[in-house]
RNA sequence: UGGGGUGUCGCCAAGUGGUAAGGCACCGGGUUUUGAUCCCGGCAUUCGCAGGUUCGAAUCCUGCCACCCCAGCCA
């Protein structure tokens, strides 16, 4: 909650003022590609990118990296703005687009041409795959590559104004086949698309690499640190040499880290969108999915979100991050803040055969250590349900809760004491007789009696019935594979449950519950009768040896 | 077999030549009308391995080993 972070990326950022290399304070962007759902990983850039802006005096742009309208759509820009506003952070008026800045960038990779650093290659994709080479062997010329500039000048204009079918031609940087980093050997900087552009119509035909694209867009928006993962430490060389060989006066450094793993989900937007599509799960906001719409869905906060980034830190070593550490900071989170009730996930009938009355009201407290949040009703009767789970016909040794002959406390509520059990033709516990001690009510217990156990409990007449889902881990595996995506499924990873719930928690407006020694639930967006399970409690019983 | 990275406790992660922080998990114990929370205590003679330099090395040097990324007209 406190410390803040002191990772290489702010060691670096410290030192860079320090040396006087920033001045007007740090700007960064978080540049998501829209063509998939923000997840955790996702959060985890997030939270860096504007985090440091905060910390030392600037801002961050929200960019949307949109050079390729075969795969992008503005279905996925509004999805990515609601969750990154939801998480908590503010980009302000710096909201751009990669395709705000399609003239200059046309204007730069014609200067490229210019100064013979750029060329119209015109073999086809098989072609240029094959020349590239291999990872060990070099690649070989364009037979393109040395084509005069007046000519790649007039054929890139004639690309722009769409005279060439798709694939005909592409404009390559000149730079060097033999290069042991493949990138450098030649990469293409823009191909004919000949295809609508979410935001920029038929106004091109011709679409800029990302490679291109990413470097020069920084510069102008004076990114001062442009922080991304580790794959594209490979890319380095050549956003420089982009920045290099433009006429642009800014050059931003490129700052690697490592992407977010966390163990029993995927993390790739190719699997997620794989796991939609094979219908393994509801949708991109499924509550199982680390989507931040999943995690928003399932009843996770956004400051668990980010108290959970900032615990998980930033380096460059490759990571999976166990799930127990994202659970700790949802409970951490939600145990201060969670209004308390009481339901009964799979119910058991018991009686309560010396009570007559037609009722009566008890009290809680929503939260056990915040009296502010104040109290509730519960009824207690007659007839009541208690979790299946919190009877045993033959308890182990220790066993707090309830059996035959044994007795327990109802939270909130009376010690009752199991008189005798209701089975069926199979054995199956039905229903349970108990009777309760008048004396030993909940706040003004003269009773003596000192039970072990405290269990939750509904009354039956009063308790709503109700949806409950409960979720778990999506893959029963730590490290889910690409091969083995559908096999590795948690077949338990949704289990619907019809359970019971104390009138006050449905009438209240409060979406986030603890649910008594059972765990944290949140009302579902689209069900709100309905409740998701967003984490289990922490449960230190087992049973002794 | 080319290039770029990374190797510190089960999982994250500090440490930047002066003698291994912290968190999660785990294991004790205390409080408790949630087997929760909270509180105390324990948990790396050792930093991928092997040599070397040094009074002193996780930190410097040399050589190995392991793992990750790169051959889209994706980002």
């Amino acid at each position: 909650m406190s410390d803040q972070p002191n990772d290489f990326i702010r060691q670096r950022i410290k030192q860079d003022i320090a040396d006087g290399t920033v001045s007007g304070g740090v700007v960064t962007r978080f540049p998501p590609e829209p063509n998939g759902y923000l997840h955790i990983g996702h959060a985890k850039s997030i939270c860096l990118n504007f985090g440091v802006a905060e910390e030392f005096g600037g801002y961050t742009y929200l960019r949307f990296d949109d050079t390729n309208p075969l795969k992008e759509s503005d279905e996925y820009v509004d999805a990515i703005q609601a969750d990154v506003a939801w998480l908590g952070f503010h980009w302000g008026d710096h909201l751009t687009f990669a395709s705000d800045y399609f003239d200059q960038l046309y204007e730069f990779a014609v200067q490229l041409i210019e100064q013979g650093k750029a060329y119209v290659c015109s073999l086809s994709g098989e072609e240029i795959r094959v020349g590239r080479g291999t990872l060990t062997e070099p690649g070989t010329d364009s037979p393109y590559r040395d084509r005069p500039v007046s000519e790649n000048l007039d054929l890139f204009e004639r690309m722009r104004s769409g005279e060439f079918p798709d694939g005909a031609h592409v404009l390559r940087a000149h730079i060097d086949m033999a290069s042991p980093n493949i990138n450098m050997r030649d990469p293409v900087l823009y191909r004919i698309r000949h295809a609508p552009h979410q935001r920029t119509g038929d106004a091109w035909v011709i679409y800029p690499m990302y490679d291109f694209t990413h470097c020069i867009c920084d510069a102008l928006e004076g990114i001062t640190h442009s922080l991304c993962t580790l794959e594209f430490e490979d890319h380095r060389p050549l956003y420089d040499w982009v920045l290099d060989n433009i006429n642009v006066n800014f050059h931003p450094p490129q700052i690697e880290f490592s992407r977010l793993g966390l163990e029993y989900t995927v993390m790739s937007k190719r699997l997620l969108n794989q796991l939609v599509d094979e219908g393994s799960v509801s949708g991109w906001d499924d509550p199982r999915m680390p989507t931040l719409a999943g995690l928003r869905r399932r009843g996770v906060t956004p400051g668990a979100i980010r108290e959970f980034c900032r615990r998980v830190g930033v380096t460059k070593q490759d990571n999976v991050v166990e799930m127990n550490l994202l659970e700790f900071c949802v409970r951490q989170d939600l145990e201060a803040t969670a209004c308390r009730g009481m339901a009964v996930l799979d119910p058991l009938k018991v009686v309560i055969t010396n009570y007559d009355g037609a009722g009566e009201t008890l009290e809680a407290p929503w939260h056990p250590q915040n009296a502010e949040l104040g109290v509730r009703e519960l009824t207690f009767a007659r007839e009541l349900f208690i979790e299946r789970a919190d009877f045993e016909l033959e308890p182990p040794r220790k066993y707090k809760r309830l059996s035959p002959g044994a007795m327990v406390r109802l939270r909130y509520g009376f010690i009752i004491r199991c008189d005798e059990v209701i089975t069926d033709d199979q054995g199956a516990v039905m229903e349970l007789r108990c009777s309760y001690f008048p004396d030993s009510r909940s706040g003004s217990d003269t009773s003596g009696l000192k039970p072990k156990g405290v269990i939750h409990w509904v009354s039956a007449e009063d308790g709503k019935p109700t949806e409950v889902r409960v979720y778990d881990r999506l893959f029963q595996t730590p490290n889910p594979g690409a091969a083995s995506l559908a096999d590795d499924l948690n077949p338990k990873s949704l289990v619907l449950r019809q359970a019971v719930v104390e009138p006050a928690v449905m009438a209240s407006d409060e979406r986030r519950f603890q649910f008594e020694r059972l765990g944290y639930f949140c009302k579902d967006d689209e069900r709100p009768d309905a409740f998701n399970r967003t984490v289990t409690l922490r449960d230190s019983w087992r049973p002794p040896a």
